[in-house]
Formats: C-alpha cells, structure tokens, sequence
DNA sequence: TCTGGGGTCCTAGGACCC
DNA sequence: TCTGGGGTCCTAGGACCC
C-alpha cells in the first residue's frame, strides 16, 4: 500500500442481500434456488425474501394472513424468524469484514459502514470483488458493495449496485463522469435519512430525485428538516458529516415487548407477559454492563382496533439496578397502573430507561439496606446468567414465567438452530 | 381471527432558575 | 402603576432506521 498522504479515505456501505432468507438457505440447502420468505415475530407480516421470492412479486411487510393463500398456491417456503440464527451469523460475516477495512461501523445485523484507503486514482473494484468472493465462500452470503466520499453517498451507491444489474454487486460513485444521471436513478423516497413525510414534502416541492435534492434551496431544507437535512444534503453534495462510529455507543434504553398471539383481556395475564418480558430484558442489562433507573411499561390494543386504548406508567428508582427480582417487583406493581378490564390488549412491553454502566454507578446514601442485598444478589444473577448460557436460555427463570400461557407468541415454521444449538447440528449423509 | 420489534435523534414547549 | 429575558432541563412526540 503506498502512504497515507497519496492516498484518500473511502467509505463503503457493505450489506447482505436478503440476509433472513440467505441464512435460512446456507444452513438448509434445500432452500436454495427456491422461492424462500421469513415472516415477523408473531408471524406478522413477510420481512424477508429471496430472490425468487422476489421474482414471485411478494411485496415486502405485507400481513401473513393475507398472503397465506397465494404463498401456498406458489409453493412458497414460509418461515417464521429465527433470530438466535441470524444473529449468529451475523457475528460471523462482521468478524471476517473487520479484516479487509481501516475501520468498520456495523450498523444494522446485516450491514456495516466500513472506511478504505484509495491510493491515489485507482479503483477500489478489486478489493470489492475480494470481499464479496470471501464472504460467499465462507457463509454463503451475497454481498452488495457501494463506494462514496461519505455515508449517505456510500448509501447510495449501494443502491446503485442493486438496481443496475451491469454492476455485478459492486459500484464506485466516487470514480464516475456522469454522476448526475446516476442521482436522477434514486428517487428521494429511496435516500437513506428520507422517510415518508419528507419524501411527501419534497415531492409537493418538484424535488423527486437525489440530483434535485442535492441542488435544492439549502435555506428551505434547513427551515422544514433542522439540521438533519442540512447534514443529509451536505453529504449529498460530498462533504463529510456524520463520521464512522467505530466504538458501540451505550445503548440508552432497552426494550422489550411483544405482540400477542391472541388479544388479552385479563390483568393476571398482562402482568405474566410483562413480567417474561423484564426477566429479558433485566438479561439483557446484565449482558451489557447496565442498570436503569427508570421502568416503564405499556400496553396497547391493535392500531386496527375500533375500541382503541394506550396507556403506559413509569417508576423511578433511588438506586439504578438490574436486579431481576428488584424489577420483576416493580413491574408487577405497575402493570395494575395500565391495566383496564374493557379492552383487547394486543401487545406489551418494557423499557428500562436512564441506563447507566456499573461501573460509574452512583449509590443512593440513604438507601443501604438495598445495596447490602444486592452483594447477595449480584452472584446469584451471575450464577442464573451462566447457568442460562450453558444451558442454552431454558435452565432458570421465576416461576411467574413458566405458569400456562395461552397469548405466547406464534412461531409454527421455525428452523432448527443449526449453528447456535448442538443439538440441531445438520445430518449429512453422504 | 390474523397487520413486527427495537432502537436513535431532534424539536417544541413547559417548568424553573437567576 | 410599571413586572425581563436568557438559560437549562425535562418530557412528549415526530420522524426515521433496519
């Protein structure tokens, strides 16, 4: 490599093609070349699709009870989301990337900012080929590789490698000529930071393409869209705004909440699915070194209903914790709060908010009966946590969870976790 | 019957302080 | 009788992301 001062910095939005899908068929090779879709939790809605799913024109999040019929007439695989899986390979696909880059962000479970150095003039094709070709042979995953000056334009050149099929999963927006008719090619609902409401404003103003965006009266976007859309166009236009974030910032809340299967009307029930879902979530904290302050729960019915109701209450603590116990107590207080016997409650949830790490964790003076218990219960979530890793989740919990429940989410096509249980270690025969 | 879950960032507006 | 203005903190809600 030639030094730093002949070189730039580039940065590439490296993502998985159909992740969901794809992991379900590198560990079933069955699945490939087949029409494959993975629903959400609940067996929701259709959140991942394979190409030929794809090809099949199955539109992406909509219901399953509304797609089942044709699924079936199509011969389409449905599966329910297998997250242990796709987190797992995940880790896999961010761990080999980590090799070929100066710094990487991962972003999402599937797709990580990466930044490179460009010596000076040439292509980075060849690194992209390398990347891609690694990447299926080890995991048999297809990448998407898209090259810019900054994020938002990598973003875009990520698009540009999916939608121009010349492109073999690879484009350099930073070496091209006619930059402005590639622009025109990514209409302003498909750039990164642009939803849906800034897209309907932006369209009501003539602006309909990333060119147009990006040539746009700078004082109008930054009157509407704040300093957002001023970063967003400054990008746009090749500045660099929004750096790569190498480290993992803390995470400054952590929920956990479901839809049920079926709607529930009973407060013995909200308070068992809300308490399951603290005993998570207090993992979860434990996991990442953190404890919370503040606990809120909520529970809603459906936004389809015609008897709609949302409420949500909160307790603040004098001492942060993420003492299982300690939550499950306030949790179970607090679900009377939100409960009311009229509605059909189809979902719950708990936040644990104000997260602050152990290790700079300041104690309440007045409150030292409660740490004392907690040098007692420090070991015993220790034990329970490990005991849960070893055992693969199943080994311990309170007995609120393991009552009868008949609102448990739905999962009926799940596929055997074949690299994150031993027990479901493919059979080859050969 | 059945429509996901888990996050972040930003802004506006109210409360409060000096 | 006349009763300021700037700053900070907090919260709720909007918008967006994958």
């Amino acid at each position: 490599m030639k030094s730093k001062s002949s070189s730039t910095q580039s940065i590439a939005l490296i993502d998985a093609n159909n992740f969901y899908a794809s992991c379900e068929q590198s560990i079933n090779p069955h699945l490939r070349n087949k029409p494959v879709v993975i629903l959400s939790n609940n067996d929701g809605c259709v959140i991942a699709r394979s190409p030929e799913a794809r090809a099949l024109k199955i539109k992406m999040g909509i219901p399953y009870f509304k797609a089942k019929e044709r699924l079936n007439r199509l011969g389409v695989v449905v599966l329910s989301s297998n997250y242990s899986l796709y987190g797992d390979m995940s880790k896999r696909l961010m761990n080999l990337l980590k090799n070929y880059s100066e710094e990487m962000e991962i972003y999402s479970i599937d797709e990580a900012f990466v930044s490179i150095l460009r010596p000076k003039d040439k292509s980075l094709h060849p690194w992209a080929r390398k990347v891609r070709c690694l990447i299926y042979q080890s995991l048999g995953i297809t990448l998407t590789i898209g090259i810019g000056e900054n994020k938002v334009r990598a973003k875009i050149a990520n698009k540009l490698a999916k939608n121009i099929n010349s492109s073999a999963g690879i484009f350099d927006l930073v070496r091209i000529e006619n930059e402005n008719d590639y622009l025109r090619k990514i209409s302003v609902e498909n750039i990164w930071g642009i939803g849906k409401q800034t897209s309907n404003w932006l369209q009501s103003k003539g602006i309909k393409n990333a060119k147009e965006l990006r040539d746009m009266d700078q004082d109008e976007i930054i009157k509407k869209l704040g300093v957002v859309g001023k970063r967003l166009q400054l990008e746009l236009k090749g500045n660099k705004c929004l750096p790569i974030e190498i480290n993992k910032k803390p995470k400054k809340e952590i929920q956990v909440s479901r839809s049920f299967g079926k709607p529930i009307t009973k407060l013995e029930d909200l308070t068992q699915a809300l308490a399951i879902y603290a005993i998570k979530a207090s993992a979860k904290m434990r996991s990442q070194n953190l404890k919370s302050s503040t606990i809120t729960v909520f529970t809603r019915t459906s936004h389809y209903s015609n008897n709609p109701y949302q409420k949500s209450a909160h307790k603040k603590l004098i001492n942060a914790t993420n003492n299982t116990s300690t939550i499950l107590k306030t949790v179970v207080a607090l679900s009377k709060e939100i409960y009311s016997p009229e509605y059909k409650l189809s979902k719950a949830g708990v936040l644990m908010q104000d997260l602050t790490n152990c290790k700079y964790l300041q104690q309440s003076i007045i409150n030292y009966e409660s740490q004392e218990d907690s040098i007692k219960s420090i070991s015993l979530m220790k034990t329970i946590d490990s005991l849960n890793k070893k055992f693969n989740n199943k080994a311990i919990t309170w007995a609120i969870a393991k009552k009868p429940q008949d609102w448990t989410m739905n999962r009926n096509s799940l596929s055997p976790g074949s690299t994150t249980d031993i027990k479901k270690i493919p059979n080859i025969i050969v």
